[in-house]
DNA sequence: CTGGAAATACACCGTTTCATGTATTAATTT
DNA sequence: AAATTAATACATGAAACGGTGTATTTCCAG
């Protein structure tokens, strides 16, 4: 039942069968894929992602005071997050850094970002 | 068509600035941004967006009979899509056709499959 | 004009989401 | 050991989401 890869994969996303070409998505891998935009589908997770990318590694505080929330809010995304695998985090003393080790969803912050301003620049 | 060259990028989405180097996201884009992921983050959405980008035109009951859903259910769904710009429709008699008319949702959704599987494909 | 098919409008309900408050864990400091 | 700080665990309540059922609109055929 399995089945053969075009060729084997790496850690970034390298191409694959275009998307028309590919047989009807099923439940499942659409299910993995609405699980992909779902987590992403949140203001608060966004800019807090885009403050990980441009510092590297922060703290719940920090992130907690840089985006003006609740360090309960942040610390709830953060473990949505990590849970998803895009968050790592590594303990120092009281404090708690965390950094983003998935690769993917920065090449797709980046891209839908773009998107998203396109539109609205068309839209006016 | 376009599958003769494997170039990835066409003019939907030029080139900007890194997300590295911007300033940190605000409330209103990420708003914006959290917007384009939420309405791809949903099963029926994702395999009814395949099915168009595969057969390029389908009416309701055509998506209806495909996918395995009651109309009612699709056309919530289309609706939805309709709104947000990502389809238009076109009226022949009592049919209704429905059409992919934003390309950047398909890019988005092509590189998000890749992510997708890549991540699947790592955890096993 | 009447019957029927395609699609939508509208209300409903169970589920999920997300920020908040309280309490708890873990590590440092005095 | 006690106090303090950082972060999390857990429960709560309001809001959004998504499929369903009923009723309505729109169009074609006879």
């Amino acid at each position: 039942m399995n089945s053969r890869k075009p060729e084997p994969s790496f850690n970034a996303c390298l191409p694959k069968p275009l998307l028309k070409d590919r047989p009807l998505l099923s439940s499942e891998p659409a299910i993995a894929l609405a699980a992909v935009f779902k987590v992403l589908a949140n203001d608060s997770r966004l800019r807090l992602l885009h403050a990980l990318v441009r510092e590297g590694e922060m703290r719940v505080m920090e992130l907690a005071d840089l985006l003006a929330m609740k360090p309960q809010a942040i610390s709830n995304q953060l473990t949505r997050l990590a849970d998803r695998g895009i968050l790592g985090s590594r303990r120092n003393g009281n404090n708690i850094y965390y950094r983003i080790v998935d690769p993917c969803v920065i090449e797709l912050l980046d891209h839908s970002l773009c998107l998203s301003e396109d539109a609205t620049a068309r839209s006016r």
